[in-house]
DNA sequence: CGTGAGGCTGCAATCGATTGTGGTTTCTAG
DNA sequence: CTAGAAACCACAATCGATTGCAGCCTCACG
């Protein structure tokens, strides 16, 4: 690796100080110095292939231009569009993002974001929150700016990105409603993420304001082994009998397909499934699914805008962005049962 | 944001030098310092809650402890998992991933890679690998460490991590040619990229070997919309009626199933449909898609691997890697039909 | 008791850029 | 013709760590 040009040699051959040809090169200095003299230097720049090593630059100017992006677990497809919409806003102004994976795990989070604050990132997009989010709490004691992307924490200053969970879910309920449904199973995702409450609340609001009768199940996660699992104990165990279930995610509602045809079921001709996500390919499943679409890619873009205005502007305004959801109907749903098939 | 304990502030506090406390603070270093002083030089650190700066370190170094991963697009289901397992290699040894899409653009590649190379990465992951790569080869004269990472890219002299495509698809062929179908379709992505004729070349060569009639279509992307447009001109326009179609990956197989659907044809009842990837929910699709399953976390871990040991020999040993892949069989293969529906 | 060998640690240079300060030169205006 | 102001650029400090070199101290051995 032939040792890369730097700003030393450009000076040197331009026959001026380091100093000039830094200013030469920068958009907001290059007024200082000559026309001439300038356009001396950059030509001698590109002769030289130099590029500034932005390494040094962070050191002498503190900010590193690099933004971490913590993420439960990026083969979850719901995050892909977030980080790529994070990426959108922050590649054109010439920030890059380190994204990370905790699985979920505490531990490795905060080992994680130790090792992006000695990064110097200039701030942190958590999409990790949940009720005792520790390591928000003491990146904001350390002054360390942030946002919250897709899920809130609770008692967390900082500002949130998120979409509109209970109008979501009030559209589903509503929409299994007209279809006819009047005993409805909500598959609730893990307590401690606001989501999961923020959902479970709206459902249970919506089916009183409907007249239905609305069941809340709790699964232990947020995936597809659960969605079965549960879904499984509650035509198993429960006495309860729904029509249609609600799912808290698009992984828990393909557990609920999965329950549903293992028990002889189909969807929607004996059971109606709506899911909450859209998340990519959702229309291709068997059946297509009816669910609520998040635009993620947005949530990603307003994350990032925020968290570069928190940056630019240093002001820690603790706002909280909500953009609205949409319902997809599909093939996933359809009119109650005349004779719901086991009763 | 209270200004962070630097060495020096741990210095002092200790009444040490600077260059006692970097001995004292680093593995390979801290048995040139007494070991009382070390241990009280830690208490130190941690009473001040000093984290080493990586910037200032690696300015020193020249080592970011950085690696570049430049993918198509992080939407797109395969590349998730290879990212992850990228990831899963280096964080454990301390280094972190750029990662950054080009949607296709050798333009917007072009920028993100001198961008990369401007933050002083220490080496490269390229997905993007194609005919006329032309990155890749200059970074090679540039002396830049980098592997090829599911893609190869013929001509340039870098390490490539590929599964066996070739084995998959004679698989496939194999196992049509099992369910007695005798005339295949290919639907083949764009040929500047390696997988593409490494694929349609396995696919000509079995059928031959297998005295199938095999007729290759060319897709002009990866994509659904591609697959559905070229299923649709195979059935209208050509004179070839096939009984089965090997796609070459999962999402040209998706646009298959929407074509075939929207043709009224049913799968595998009419026309059986294999995929290439097993992305992510392939088992969910309808029909569950029978396909053939590249291991990509551990293509993503292999090509880290590589990587880190180029940049820690430095040498540049050429060499290519290949996974074994796997046929996953559910329920979007069948016998041939006796009739063809469409004879 | 002298000396050589280690063991430890301080000193200072260094990585590659940015930027406040100040000195020349040139130009303008009175 | 000269004072004052720009315009331009060089100088050097600085960011925070690492590391070769050298010095000091202690200890052991002759």
């Amino acid at each position: 690796m032939s040792p890369r040009a730097t700003i030393a040699d450009v000076a040197r051959l331009a026959g001026v100080h380091p100093g000039t040809v830094s200013r030469a090169l920068n958009r907001k200095t290059e007024g200082q110095v000559n026309a001439e003299t300038a356009s001396r230097v950059r030509a001698v720049a590109k002769q030289l292939g130099y590029v500034p090593n932005s390494i040094a630059r962070g050191l002498r100017t503190s900010s590193s231009m690099t933004i971490g992006v913590i993420i439960p677990d990026l083969t979850n497809p719901i995050f892909p569009p977030i980080v790529r919409g994070i990426d959108s806003h922050l590649a054109p102004r010439g920030y890059s993002a380190f994204v990370v994976n905790t699985d979920g795990s505490d531990a490795t989070e905060r080992l994680l974001f130790e090792s992006l604050v000695q990064r110097q990132v200039d701030g942190f997009i958590f999409a990790t929150g949940h009720s005792g989010h520790s390591i928000a709490g003491e990146a904001y004691e350390r002054g360390i700016r942030a946002v919250m992307v897709n899920r809130d924490s609770r008692g967390v200053p900082y500002p949130a990105v998120v979409g509109d969970d209970a109008q979501g879910i009030r559209e589903s309920v509503e929409h299994l409603g007209r279809l006819g449904h009047r005993r409805i199973a909500h598959i609730a995702g893990p307590p401690t993420f606001s989501t999961s409450q923020v959902r479970a609340e709206a459902f249970v609001a919506a089916c009183a304001d409907l007249g239905i009768r609305g069941e809340v199940f709790r699964a232990p996660a947020y995936s597809v082994e659960a969605g079965q699992s549960v879904m499984d104990s509650v035509l198993d165990g429960s006495g309860f009998r729904p029509t249609a279930v609600v799912a808290g995610n698009d992984l828990l509602a393909l557990g609920v397909y999965h329950s549903l045809r293992l028990h002889g079921l189909s969807i929607p001709e004996d059971v109606s499934v709506v899911g909450f996500n859209d998340m990519p390919f959702a229309g291709d499943f068997q059946p297509p699914m009816t669910t609520v679409r998040t635009p993620h890619f947005d949530l990603g873009v307003e994350s990032a805008r925020l968290l570069l205005n928190q940056i630019e502007s240093s002001a820690l305004t603790a706002l909280r962005v909500m953009l609205p959801v949409e319902l997809i109907v599909r093939a996933s749903t359809g009119p109650a049962p005349e004779n719901p098939s086991f009763d």
